[in-house]
DNA sequence: GCTAAAATCGTACGAACGTTCGCATGACCC
DNA sequence: GGGTCATGCGAACGTTCGTACGATTTTAGC
């Protein structure tokens, strides 16, 4: 790896956990910086526009995503399966202490979602593709007989992602310690439904 | 009502849209008073701070949604129909063409809830509040026979929140035209499952 | 209608913002 | 190992930020 990359690597290492914390916007280049012990001219450098630098830290925090979520669950065999693992792997992803500031894609999606501009319609693409995996997962269940003829995936897929966002509010913001269970309970019951 | 609180509605009234949309540290007091057509120390005398300020943003956005969801809810005879009043005057506040943004105490828990300081105890315990409600009217759902015994009312309400919250995510980021349907459906699933 | 009080304005402040540019210094290829 | 190009720094830019303060206008009670 070049010395570019590698510190380019360090710097949105740290980008994304502020951008979590602090948002996209609340994210500043000087910040940066000095938590890298880089000058701000040469952080600059490396992505020539604060909203390129945005953009790289929803690649980031996409790429991480897939790499320790979505992969790991699209290697179970049955739809199932792969689905409890997302959920569970989603969790972890969400609660994680080694990042402050929790899921950064949900934060992002929140910041910009009524602000158009590239940045939005990068974080929508990628969640419509987030949904459609659910969704997929879901569908394999069906095929597999698992899950009930006739169900209907979207709601299914809808649903899914609710009780993340429902996990990621209150383990964040409230610290509420039920979360965990009370969001396992959820997707038992959902996936229960699924099924009759 | 005095000129001073008139002036101070007016600006809390564009406060609230523009901390929808921003965020409650991207809404800035120049901006805000441009659009208001006051001059930046004009309106700044109002509140002192710009934490203030961001306090009264709070406070407005949840007497709002006390007036115009909770309490009509609170009216209704059973707690079952309670649910279904709120759930529907939740997502009609969330979905509301009048203040873009969806609703601003959603955005600001995300914004806040890495961000210890008096703002978000402010918005925790106004969630523990909201949560709490719901889960008083499923108590009442209970005790009326209607809901079974036994109910987890902590996870009806956990799930309750979270579908609205699913909701507020896929209509204003994606704009999904089926998130209504979708919301709709899953609290019919969820309070069917609380009968049985 | 006068007057005290409340509301609003203009100006200014220091700090932080994103961005630019020229210069040094290190890394990497031949 | 020398030459080159990527990498990083320091200083400065114009703008906007939140905030302070004294002057001025407008409101409200007598």
């Amino acid at each position: 790896m070049n010395k570019g990359a590698q510190t380019r690597a360090a710097i949105l290492d740290q980008a994304v956990v502020m951008a979590g914390v602090h948002g996209l916007d609340g994210m500043s280049i000087g910040r940066l910086a000095s938590v890298t012990g880089m000058s701000k001219s040469g952080l600059f450098a490396h992505f020539g526009s604060k909203e390129a630098l945005q953009r790289a830290v929803l690649e980031t925090a996409a790429e991480e995503l897939a790499q320790s979520v979505l992969d790991p669950a699209q290697r179970k065999p049955t739809g199932e399966e792969r689905l409890r693992s997302l959920f569970h792997r989603w969790l972890d992803w969400i609660d994680t202490d080694q990042r402050p500031g929790g899921c950064p894609l949900i934060s992002a999606s929140v910041e910009l979602a009524d602000r158009p501009g590239e940045l939005r319609e990068f974080l929508v693409g990628h969640q419509e593709i987030w949904l459609d995996r659910i969704r997929r997962m879901c569908q394999k269940a069906v095929a597999e007989g698992n899950f009930r003829e006739g169900l209907d995936t979207r709601q299914f897929a809808s649903e899914f992602h609710g009780i993340g966002l429902g996990f990621n509010f209150a383990r964040r913001l409230l610290a509420e310690p039920r979360a965990l269970t009370h969001a396992n309970t959820a997707l038992d019951k959902l996936i229960d439904a699924a099924k009759r």
